[in-house]
DNA sequence: CGACGCCTTGATAAATGTCAAACGTCGTGG
DNA sequence: CCACGACGTTTGACATTTATCAAGGCGTCG
């Protein structure tokens, strides 16, 4: 069962969604394009919590505001879902409140690996997010990469710099190849 | 709407409520003492998901198997609550169903502030988790911690030098006091 | 009172961050 | 089709933070 219905709305690339604290009416589900949610730091630090591919839903509060703010990647798709008319006590209502459970959980799930992935070491941190975002686009091996190694810096809790050492030492070791920057072909997942 | 009913379940110290992998029947509710969740690595290291005190839930799990271990930080009284006692089609069951995602939704919340956490300095992590302890025992400015440093390094991802180091600095700086290792007096928070 | 577990402290090492500069890539316009 | 420019990426030298290794102290509970 998926939530949205009627046409998408469009947005260019690094166009805000939805901003922190501002209220959070709606739900998302993405199209085409990608999308990344964080947080700013009063020092103008940025993390990243999450990025999102076509398929996926984002958005999804119980609270009454936004606790991130979402932009797009590159221009993008996206599914706008009022969240007042899925709350309706409803026959339907107890499916949808299964489903949004079941999104949630899955949420959860992935925010959880998110706190594994920041224990670990740097190698190891670019090594698991290559993996799962060729997971995620269903790619055997070849992965498009359509953020910069800056939101992947935020992502990973890393500096740009180190991102790219990382990726530079994965490809001297045959790990991956670098066709080209946004590119990325894994080879020997063993090395990771 | 609390979930539990019955007489709760008693375990000693450092016993384990349930173990990841293990299948998922029960959710659970904390009556008494004080429950870590925590997942284990290859290398032998350990990674604290969540802290639980009176009166939280956990072990709240969609799928079949638990994701993380938990354990009894000290002597507790647990609530065990059959999951298939919840999941029946009924009047109920939609009430049921709203809980439980706005039980979800909150250890979703919590979880994205721990990734937040882990993105700063060894300071600011082991302060947040004080004041964060602070509010969550219901306390103005003393906190007793069931926890060892061991279990606070994992949930921080330092080691028990660096948050031990952390304390003694704050303490210096006034901060806080430590009449004992386990006790911890806020006294002045702009220092964190 | 003694012993064990837990915590603190110090010296040194390793990983990652910071600062600076050069290099590539890709889109744009001539 | 080629040249240019801007943005993004890579690379290097050095600084800083935190981890590691080792030893000593102190609390708590028999």
């Amino acid at each position: 069962m998926e939530l949205n219905s009627g046409a998408p709305t469009s947005f260019s690339r690094n166009q805000e969604v939805f901003g922190e604290g501002e209220p959070a009416e709606y739900f998302y589900r993405l199209k085409s394009g990608c999308i990344r949610t964080y947080s700013t730091f009063r020092d103008g630090r940025r993390q990243v919590a999450s990025f999102y591919l076509p398929g996926e839903y984002f958005g999804l509060e119980q609270e009454k505001i936004h606790f991130f703010t979402a932009e797009t990647v590159i221009p993008s798709l996206v599914y706008v879902i009022k969240r007042s008319a899925l709350t309706k006590r409803s026959a339907a209502g107890n499916k949808i409140t299964s489903r949004l459970l079941a999104l949630t959980a899955l949420e959860l799930r992935r925010t959880q690996r998110h706190v594994l992935l920041l224990l670990k070491n740097a190698r190891e941190r670019v090594g698991q997010f290559l993996l799962e975002l060729a997971e995620r686009e269903h790619t055997q091996s070849e992965i498009q990469l359509p953020m910069t190694r800056q939101d992947i810096a935020d992502y990973l809790g890393l500096t740009i710099e180190t991102v790219s050492r990382v990726l530079m030492r994965l490809k001297k070791a045959t790990a991956i190849s670098l066709p080209s920057p946004r590119r990325v072909v894994l080879r020997d997942r063993s090395l990771f």
